[in-house]
RNA sequence: GUAGAAUUGGUGAAGUGGUUAACACGCCGGAUUGUGGCUCCGGUAUGCAAGGGUUCGAUCCCCUUAUUCUACCCCA
């Protein structure tokens, strides 16, 4: 037997209900907001994630999903969203327009890691991207609009963790800053922080092991690093949040690996799932330097992304989801070969005028079929019978009530539009 | 990349080195004369992840592989 690859999913059933549900209301939210949809390749070209995510990282050596095309292209399965749709503003021009753009987005990433407790090789995030303003009320906006969706899905105990990592200036004072404190440390850190001194410092401090020490609850802090400029902005961001009535706390061990993040970086977590890693159901940040590294011009960008995987498994706990039923609005059910005429005709003429409807494919008994419309949820039963239909008549069932009548074979459609 | 645990019908699962792999749900059929959902009766794994080995004989013991779960690493 063929097996699904490691680390994928199929989504089927009563799940694959709550995805619909989770998309519909992403959508819903984003078009509110006034985002507009936008689709980018699943597969690019390798250079444009070592270029934004960082040549040397980790991430990209060996958690990339690389291959050579035919025409001997160097292709990568895309493992986040922001690059791609970056790339597209770049390419397509679209700063050339005078308005700020506001983009949505909900695909799979791929990321080759070892599958765990809610992290799969393929993933399906949906995110935001806003490029061309720098303005604070962008930030909030967007932190809002992710806070929101999740909000709106019950998921409960919400916090939006941020922090600000400054501009350029800033951020290489507190680096410096921060390996200056480090240094004379460093024998009383764990084996990995003292890697990471050398590759990512900033990373030691959201390191599990050594979080809670003595040595990091004293290290500098981003914030007090934060030049005149940077401070004010991210107090405005603050503010802001505020006026949203956003639940946020500053931590300032937010520094999400990546180098082009600066200023606002955040991440959601609910408080009720606090296992640390499992509780973060998305972040993002800003990333005003990206753009122009990526041979655009000098602009501005920032935004967020959520797992959907992650969201799905919260929410599949939560009763309001449970009974996420399929419903089948109308079953027509035959026995004879005449029937079955008269039950196909019926069935098209139902679902042209926007009728769901069933009929039987199984050359079941009757018994059977009321079992299988009972399956569906049928709120309607048309019962055909050569006798009844000789005088043009159906007989249909109110599966709720049970009650049932006879009506004219024309009059279907008028009757079941205007009962549901 | 590392480590631990798992893998038995459609589902939840019991179980044993030796003739027919328990039980439950579901599903199918019948009692019910083409109108069910209750009840009763019957049918539902030639096979226990895949391959190899030990053995007179393996679903059960051993090895390899795959996948799943959990943790580490890493985290966009």
């Amino acid at each position: 037997m063929i097996t699904k690859p490691k680390g994928t999913v199929d989504i089927t059933g009563n799940d694959a209900l709550l995805w619909e549900y989770i998309n519909h209301l992403v959508e819903t939210v984003m078009k509110s907001y006034n985002y507009e949809y936008i689709r980018t390749p699943i597969f690019e070209s390798s250079e444009l994630f070592h270029r934004s995510v960082g040549e040397t990282s980790d991430i990209v050596r060996k958690e990339t999903y690389d291959f050579k095309d035919k025409g001997d292209r160097n292709i990568t399965l895309r493992p986040e969203g922001t690059a791609g749709v970056v790339r597209s503003y770049i390419e397509n021009k679209l700063y050339a327009s005078p308005d700020i753009k506001k983009y949505f987005y909900n695909g799979t990433m791929y990321r080759y890691e070892r599958p765990q407790k809610g992290r799969l090789r393929e993933l399906t995030q949906f995110g935001v991207e806003v490029l061309g303003s720098n303005s604070p009320t962008i930030d909030a906006e967007v932190i809002s609009l992710a806070y929101r969706i999740l909000e709106l899905l019950h998921i409960s105990n919400l916090q939006v963790n941020i922090n600000s990592l400054g501009d350029e200036e800033s951020r290489s004072n507190y680096k410096k800053a921060l390996k200056k404190y480090l240094e004379p440390h460093l024998s009383e850190l764990c084996e990995d922080c003292r890697e990471r001194f050398k590759t990512n410092p900033l990373r030691i401090l959201d390191c599990k092991i050594d979080k809670d020490g003595e040595i990091l609850k004293n290290a500098p802090k981003t914030i007090d690093y934060l030049n005149k400029e940077s401070k004010e902005r991210f107090e405005t961001v603050l503010k802001y949040l505020d006026i949203l009535d956003i639940d946020y706390e500053i931590d300032p061990n937010i520094v999400r690996g990546l180098d082009y993040y600066d200023h606002t970086v955040f991440e959601i977590v609910s408080l009720d799932y606090n296992d640390t890693q499992q509780s973060v159901l998305g972040g993002g940040g800003r990333y005003n330097k990206l753009i122009k590294e990526l041979d655009g011009p000098d602009s501005y960008g920032i935004g967020f992304a959520c797992g959907i995987d992650r969201i799905v498994e919260i929410l599949k706990n939560i009763d309001l989801y449970k009974d996420l039923k399929k419903e089948v609005e109308c079953f027509i059910m035959y026995v004879s070969e005449e029937e079955k005429l008269h039950a196909l005709d019926i069935a098209q003429n139902l679902r042209l005028n926007g009728v769901i409807t069933e009929t039987n494919h199984l050359d079941k008994g009757l018994k059977g079929q009321f079992k299988e419309a009972d399956r569906l949820n049928a709120k309607y039963l048309i019962i055909l019978n050569d006798e009844d239909l000789k005088k043009g008549l159906v007989n249909i069932k109110d599966n709720v009530t049970k009650e049932e009548e006879k009506i004219d074979i024309d009059e279907i459609v008028e009757y079941i539009i205007g009962s549901l």
